[in-house]
RNA sequence: CGGGGUGUAGCGCAGCCCGGCUAGCGCGUCUGCUUUGGGAGCAGAAGGUCGGAGGUUCGAAUCCUCUCACCCCGACCA
């Protein structure tokens, strides 16, 4: 069960499952492409959601829940919205042993039905806004299934929301990548690129796709969630529509946005070492373990080490912590599980400390004795919690300073192809179809997204040398 | 769907090319004793329709035919 890790230098993607299966995070279904989402990862899934959706409600959403079947004429309504998922849907033909008169899809995402219910619900300018969200499973018949990153079935949230304006429907698109940024950046410590997506990659039936983009540890980008501003394509099509203050009628605006379960697979990539999972805190199921170390036939140092973690404990407050007591299995043993596990901070604690009234201080963030310290034993709440607090913020700084270490300004297509090999390219693009399509061709990279945040000189496209308004991001992604 | 590969104990594998006694090994599990500051040691034990069906043969994990499943690489994708 604890074989060595594959070192990610060797084998990024062999490195990837390992860790997620010998940490139980996961595992492999008897259903090809569908995962087992262990309770240490779900675990971890909920403190997502949890925080994710406090954002949510704090700027007056509401969750509600729709049907995981739709009927597939409500699919094949919004026309680059079947082209988008036909060919992944999973379709039940039959029910109660008799052949359906029409199949329903199981859902791949859920604007046809939401918004279907949406035009039964909206008659008038006043009822709008309208801003739900539903945590959900979603099915998409993928042909290639990763753990995480791309299963058959997946978990999210999709918010699905409806506007009098398409300004306002601008507005909330934003909105919700900046939450989307926001969470990303501080609770999971991943620097991430908002940016907007090139036509080619945005949603199927969507005006305008964004995108928080991110950087793996083998230098391959990740798309971590998306908001897009859909227009009033669904809206026209499920007759989503209300009458304005001036007596006229109009269709709606209507915005859709998601994270899923793909996120996990983010930070285990974004901070995971070689040792295996590295949590951040404000996210780790367990941030705080404690491993007691007591000698065998001496009842009484026994005694001391564990009345002395039961003190500790009472002092933690609301740190998530968990006292390792399993003596049966050596320290070492112990060290090594937790660190797996990517447990942010450990504190080993036997008589030897005892006797000099301190603990020991491990870092899983930087592994070895570099990141081992002493700490009197009155002092570790108070220490704890800085140190938590640290390694969040040093984790996202380590993120970052890798991000940047590895995205690169090219000068010439040359040195374009090379870079996207290892990194990403930061440069310019002329907006035209051809000349995505030539890079990815050439060189497997595709635009990750167009950052928001742009320069204020304009420059020439890297590949045709025509002039170019916008920089972007173009990367191998996942 | 194209290319490659694998199914043998809970997990990971060897054995197959070249058929032959009771199908092995490592990890894990169970029992006992000794151990516990970076994945403990010794001794003992349990655990198998060899993916499935058919065939060849005195004899099949091994050869043949069919079949099922999964994994990896490509096209599609949050």
């Amino acid at each position: 069960m604890f074989d060595k890790i594959t070192p990610r230098s060797e084998d990024y993607s062999k490195w990837y499952t390992q860790v997620i299966r010998q940490a139980e995070m996961a595992d492999y279904a008897p259903v090809r492409g569908c995962m087992v989402v262990r309770p240490y990862g779900y675990a971890l899934w909920e403190n997502v959601k949890e925080q994710l959706d406090i954002r949510f409600k704090a700027t007056g959403h509401q969750n509600a829940a729709f049907p995981l079947f739709i009927p597939m004429s409500f699919i094949e309504k919004e026309a680059e919205h079947v082209e988008g998922f036909k060919p992944e849907l999973a379709v039940v033909t039959h029910g109660g042993g008799k052949k359906l008169e029409e199949p329903l899809v199981v859902r791949p995402t859920s604007e046809t039905i939401i918004g279907y219910m949406y035009s039964q619900w909206i008659q008038s300018y006043r009822d709008l806004p309208v801003l739900i969200n539903q945590w959900a499973n979603v099915v998409r018949w993928e042909l290639r299934p990763r753990l995480f990153l791309r299963t058959m079935e997946f978990f999210w949230q999709e918010g699905h929301t409806a506007h009098a304006t398409h300004e306002e429907a601008e507005e909330e698109t934003l909105r919700i990548l900046d939450i989307y940024t926001d969470f990303a950046v501080n609770e999971a410590a991943i620097p991430v690129i908002p940016g907007r997506k090139s036509d080619s990659e945005k949603f199927p039936g969507a005006l305008t796709s964004y995108t928080i983009e991110a950087m793996m540890g083998d230098k391959r980008a990740l798309q971590a969630g998306t908001s897009h501003d859909l227009g009033q394509n669904f809206a026209k099509v499920f007759d989503i529509q209300y009458l304005d203050s001036n007596q006229k009628q109009q269709h709606c605006w209507t915005t859709s946005w998601g994270v899923s379960t793909r996120m996990i697979g983010a930070i285990i990539m974004t901070h995971g070492d070689d040792q295996g999972l590295v949590l951040p805190p404000r996210l780790a199921p367990t941030q705080l373990v404690i491993v007691p170390i007591i000698p065998k036939n001496n009842d009484e140092a026994k005694q001391v080490v564990t009345q002395t973690v039961d003190a500790i404990c009472e002092t933690l407050g609301s740190v998530r912590y968990h006292v390792d007591d399993r003596y049966e299995y050596s320290p070492g043993w112990r060290f090594n599980e937790w660190e797996l596990k990517g447990v942010p901070l450990r504190i080993e604690i036997g008589p030897r400390d005892i006797e000099n009234d301190q603990v020991v201080f491990a870092r899983r963030d930087i592994p070895g004795k570099e990141g081992k310290s002493f700490v009197p034993i009155a002092d570790v709440a108070e220490t704890a919690m800085q140190m938590l607090d640290s390694i969040q913020s040093d984790m996202l700084k380590r993120a970052t300073d890798f991000r940047d270490a590895n995205t690169f300004e090219p000068n010439d297509y040359e040195g374009f192809k090379e870079i996207v090999e290892n990194g990403f390219a930061r440069t310019w693009w002329c907006g035209k179809e051809e000349c995505e399509d030539k890079v990815k061709e050439e060189t497997q990279a595709t635009i990750r997204c167009i950052p928001m945040e742009q320069p204020d000189s304009d420059g020439t496209c890297i590949v045709c040398g025509a002039e170019a308004e916008e920089r972007t991001i173009f990367a191998r992604a996942y």
